[in-house]
RNA sequence: GCACCCAUAGCUCAGUUGGAUAGAGUGUCAGUUUCCGAAGCUGAAGGUCGCAGGUUCGAUUCCUGCUGGGUGCGCCA
């Protein structure tokens, strides 16, 4: 569980940590000191809120009675204020039912706070790599998971009090590239590069700017925090270029001489027939990767027309899907390319590298290869090509030496997750990333079909992203028809929007990453069940009570009464504890556990206890519950990416 | 051959350093509507946690072996 650095009080820590924290006390004092108090939420009822289980451990431990020392726990434990009744059950277990005051206590915390009194830890810089889609191609299916956990676990972090950045570390560099080009130049410029000159220009400005901001990294200092940073003119000096390269690169990406490409698949595959079919085509290609690797501005400037054309397809795909991945977010395979022979040289430096059958190779003796010898690792092929565990590494590196991150979480498929423990492992002996900076690779599994194969179309193709996400909408649209007829049509279609996105969103997001997941459209755009559309409807139920309720007052005492008060205000009250729990975790799964749990106590506590016609302080308590509640969803619900509506 | 992931109710899935009678949803059956949105709520039935051992007060969880499914393992990313 995430720790917090400042003095632990009542006020900022977890319940569970709180209830750890007395336990563990009196544990102590039974004499069972450094024991665990093992808190969780009880099973059961009639086994309290929360039980602590740590006595049975700690009485093995002590070869004592774990009946007996729980009897002296007990009796040590101070809950004044928190629980009205501790007891002891079965062969140790300690259940503990708080104070309903206490829950209140804790509601009114959150009320009272932006951010839902969430207990914030150190803020530590984060990154978090997803999305990643190659250029070359149209996103299709296969992008749908890294995108939606990745920027789930992004808006999380930065939820929680991190220093969050995005990275989407596209495939924009190598061999297809000067395919791409050369046909763009053919099909779209029709052999006229005489429009470009401007463009050309301002590339090679970019190219100046650059080498400075190169030169800048050089001098980077420690700040008061004790953080490597640019400091003084220097950093001055470094936004400034920064905002120009930004302006430089906005220039021309408005400047794309009216191309449009509605068919980037259809681009791909028609460049790549000229490619195979003519050879003088597949010469000018092989040509423009060489000009382009080298830098050359006006192969740089008609890569850069593509790359912009193919991320514009992105932008459309991401404002879609409400995932919060812009251009700033991007830094492609082509950012490292003059990072790659400094990685090798560094390698070769560190004694790690070996030259074999005329590539330039590591050889790592944790992994084995089929013949059970030592791994090789690729680092430069025999004709001088680098590959994508090279760009890897310069990323590490970068990522080390140049941002100083604590924390790298790749949402990378499963099926890469070889490459990325010898990525990891390399990282480390070549000092490219120090053993305090977390590397973590969050694999998800594959998107199947209802036939339990993976996703496609009935003809065997891969299924376009924005064709499903439109579909999607599609469907959604035709259940808000059904059921609500009579809203107009423009409110319909921004239902339909939330709702399909939603839907499609959170039946990925709601299971377990690691393994593989069904797509099945009728179960997820269901109205019940733990769907987006049940968790969205309980939302309006809410929102409607206070377009109901006129004047009431906002900051009326919580009073916490009946049984289904207290199990929703127990729910809220373990808000902070999810946030903490997919911080660690990168599973957010977990937090959409919680939400549904909260959408039934939710309607639990509507149907046994009356708002709008309870009265005097009764109603404006559970009209502050009810706010609460509407707030924690909503706020639960953006953090998965997923809309609210006031009424659908 | 080696490595990683997976196997839990008819179906889709949870199960938090090993904890009490393994939980949800869906589907099936039954109840519930003078009351804030019934797209709701309440209840019932439904399990050899893939198989076999081991560790211990206690194993779905940890270890070993096996079966079955998925994925990966040197010049693609």
């Amino acid at each position: 569980m995430t720790q917090t650095t400042a003095t632990p009080t009542l006020a900022n820590l977890t319940i569970s940590q709180l209830l750890a924290q007395r336990v563990e006390a009196a544990l102590s004092a039974a004499g069972a000191a450094g024991a665990p108090a093992v808190i969780q939420p009880s099973g059961k009822p009639e086994f309290g809120d929360f039980q602590a289980n740590g006595v049975m451990g700690a009485a093995k431990a002590a070869k004592t009675n774990p009946r007996e020392l729980a009897t002296k726990v007990v009796a040590a434990l101070d809950l004044a204020g928190i629980a009205d009744k501790v007891e002891i059950a079965g062969p140790g277990f300690i259940n503990i039912h708080l104070a309903p005051a206490f829950l209140a206590q804790r509601l009114e915390v959150a009320r009272n706070d932006e951010t839902l009194g969430i207990i914030k830890p150190a803020p530590q810089k984060v990154m978090v790599e997803y999305s990643s889609p190659n250029l070359a191609k149209e996103m299709h299916v296969g992008h749908l998971r890294s995108t939606i956990i990745g920027d789930a676990i992004a808006r999380v972090l930065a939820f929680a009090g991190h220093d969050v950045q995005r990275c989407n570390h596209v495939g924009d560099w190598g061999t297809q590239f000067g395919m791409l080009v050369a046909y763009l130049v053919e099909a779209e410029l029709n052999g006229d590069l005489s429009s470009l000159q401007q463009d050309v220009r301002t590339e090679e400005r970019i190219a100046e700017i650059n080498r400075e901001i190169d030169k800048l990294s050089s001098r980077r200092e420690h700040d008061e925090r004790g953080q490597v940073a640019l400091l003084g003119d220097a950093l001055t000096r470094f936004e400034e270029l920064k905002a120009e390269i930004e302006k430089l690169e906005a220039s021309e990406s408005d400047n794309l001489h009216g191309l449009e490409l509605h068919d980037l698949e259809g681009f791909y595959r028609k460049s790549k027939q000229r490619f195979d079919e003519d050879e003088a085509f597949a010469n000018r290609a092989r040509d423009y990767v060489v000009k382009l690797q080298s830098g050359d501005p006006e192969v740089k400037v008609l890569w850069r027309m593509f790359v912009n054309l193919s991320l514009a397809h992105c932008d459309a795909v991401y404002k879609k899907l409400n995932v919060s991945l812009n251009r700033k977010d991007i830094r492609g395979e082509s950012a490292y390319n003059d990072d790659l022979p400094v990685v090798v040289s560094d390698l070769r430096a560190a004694g790690l590298l070996e030259e074999s059958q005329g590539a330039q190779v590591v050889f790592l003796p944790e992994f084995k290869n089929p013949e059970g010898e030592a791994q090789a690792m690729i680092i430069q092929k025999k004709d001088g090509g680098y590959l994508y565990a090279t760009t890897d590494l310069a990323a590490v590196r970068y990522r080390h030496r140049t941002l100083d991150l604590k924390r790298v979480v790749y949402v990378v498929d499963a099926r890469q997750s070889l490459h990325f423990q010898q990525l990891f492992t390399l990282s480390r002996k070549a000092g490219f990333a120090p053993a305090d900076m977390a590397l973590e690779h969050v694999a998800f599994g594959t998107m199947m079909g209802e036939d339990g194969k993976p996703f496609k179309t009935r003809s065997g193709d891969t299924v376009k992203l924005i064709e499903l996400l439109d579909e999607a909408i599609r469907r959604a649209y035709e259940l808000v028809n059904e059921k609500n007829p009579s809203l107009p049509d423009e409110t319909r279609s921004r239902i339909a929007q939330a709702v399909g996105i939603g839907a499609v969103k959170y039946a990925d997001l709601s299971k377990n990453r690691t393994s593989d997941y069904i797509f099945n459209w009728k179960a997820m755009l269901s109205f019940e069940g733990n769907t987006a559309p049940y968790l969205q409807y309980s939302y309006t139920r809410v929102a409607s009570v206070f377009r109901k309720v006129g004047e009431f007052d906002s900051s009326a005492a919580i009073v916490i009464a009946e049984p289904a008060e207290k199990q929703l205000a127990l729910q809220l009250a373990q808000f902070d504890e999810v946030i903490a729990f997919v911080s660690d975790t990168c599973q957010p799964h977990q937090l959409c556990s919680y939400l549904f749990a909260l959408a039934q106590q939710f309607s639990r506590f509507y149907e046994a206890c009356p708002i709008l016609s309870a009265e005097g302080a009764v109603r404006d308590s559970r009209l502050a519950i009810a706010a609460l509640t509407a707030r924690t969803m909503k706020a639960g619900l953006s953090l998965l990416g997923i809309a609210v509506l006031e009424e659908m």
